[in-house]
DNA sequence: GAGATAACGTACCGATCGGTCAACAATATG
DNA sequence: CATATTGTTGACCGATCGGTACGTTATCTC
């Protein structure tokens, strides 16, 4: 997928651009859009701006290709755990562990990307909206796949609005962890929800 | 609370300092902080830049006030709804239906500023994660005075557990509302978590 | 009145912002 | 070899960034 012809025309990229684009993702992950500059990123990734600029567009277009690459990396691999075989209330129970783990076990305080950026760039940014949403629906739907498995059913009906739920409660424990909140109430918060679920 | 020296030496302030800052809150809580540049600030009030400076000290500081001033205006209000007398369930519901009313009733995209702040400046800024930290503790702790008087109690040691659950609901709520999901995923997801609580 | 005090208005500061340009270097094809 | 193509480089662009210095103006007390 990275380098589809592998002899082209002109003088040769020296360096990664998916390595590139990691980092690029990580410093919007921290900092916001606003808060990053160009500076930000040609520090991060060790490549001059017009490079970054060749490559990539602007840093508008720096910004939704590190929210997608995130989409396609961390948000589909979180998919694959919920959707992997294996009892339903303990992956959801994960799932909704993951913000406080990454706060204060991992002492990593960016929390989601795509809840940030929910909370960030897509309220008045329609494409990048449409992309957010698209990351959320993936998450709702691999939700309701692990639901599937439950063993006491929602409604079939409720199922949808189940799924959504526990995106929503993630998406809650995300932002209140990067702001600060002490595992104490991100864990009752997680168990307060799986009552909903469990029997 | 406004003048407290009616006649002080100097000249006369010409702008109303509170009506400032309603302007300056609003503009931080549209575009977040790194967002906002000072040219908005003095666009939004009409007070030029050197005047906003002795007032409110530097751009951090107004960002701060502007919070300060949401807590103990915005979030109060809707406290004080939370702890008036009434049936709990329905104020709770309406509670969880304030990010759906604002974004898709009123056309309101900017979300909750406190919730903003908590995925905004929050999280490396000590100082403002304490103040933020605040108004969600302000908002549990009217939640679980509105919990007191619950048809169906939950357990005395878990009713703070449940208010914060409430509160996190209500971020997510928040943050996917910002981010444009549709009100009947909203609704969904707050009909979800009222069924926590409902007997 | 005189003097103290404080806000106003403007011009200005160096730094940084996102973005571009043209010269140059490295690879392809023929 | 020549030529086409593309990436790298560093200088450069005007605009804007957050913040300040200073002279002016308005109000106080005496």
């Amino acid at each position: 997928m990275s380098q589809p012809s592998p002899s082209q025309p002109g003088r040769p990229r020296e360096f990664n651009e998916d390595e590139a684009l990691d980092r690029i993702l990580s410093v919007f992950w921290e900092k916001g859009y606003d808060g990053t500059s160009l500076a930000d990123l040609v520090d991060a990734t060790g490549v001059r701006k017009a490079s970054l600029y060749k490559s990539f567009g602007n840093k508008r277009q720096m910004y939704i290709k590190a929210l997608e690459a995130y989409e396609s990396r961390a948000i589909d691999q979180v998919c694959d755990e919920l959707e992997r075989d294996g009892a339903a209330l303990k992956k959801l129970d994960w799932f909704l562990s993951l913000p406080g783990q990454a706060r204060w076990q991992e002492g990593d305080a960016r929390g989601c990307f795509l809840c940030n950026a929910s909370a960030d760039q897509a309220a008045f940014d329609p494409e990048i909206s449409k992309i957010v949403r698209n990351g959320q629906t993936k998450l709702s739907s691999a939700i309701e796949l692990a639901l599937g498995s439950l063993p006491k059913q929602p409604r079939q009906d409720a199922t949808k609005a189940t799924a959504d739920f526990f995106l929503g409660v993630y998406t809650g424990l995300r932002i209140l962890a990067r702001g600060g909140a002490d595992i104490a109430t991100l864990d009752g918060i997680r168990m307060q929800a799986m009552t909903t679920v469990r029997v």
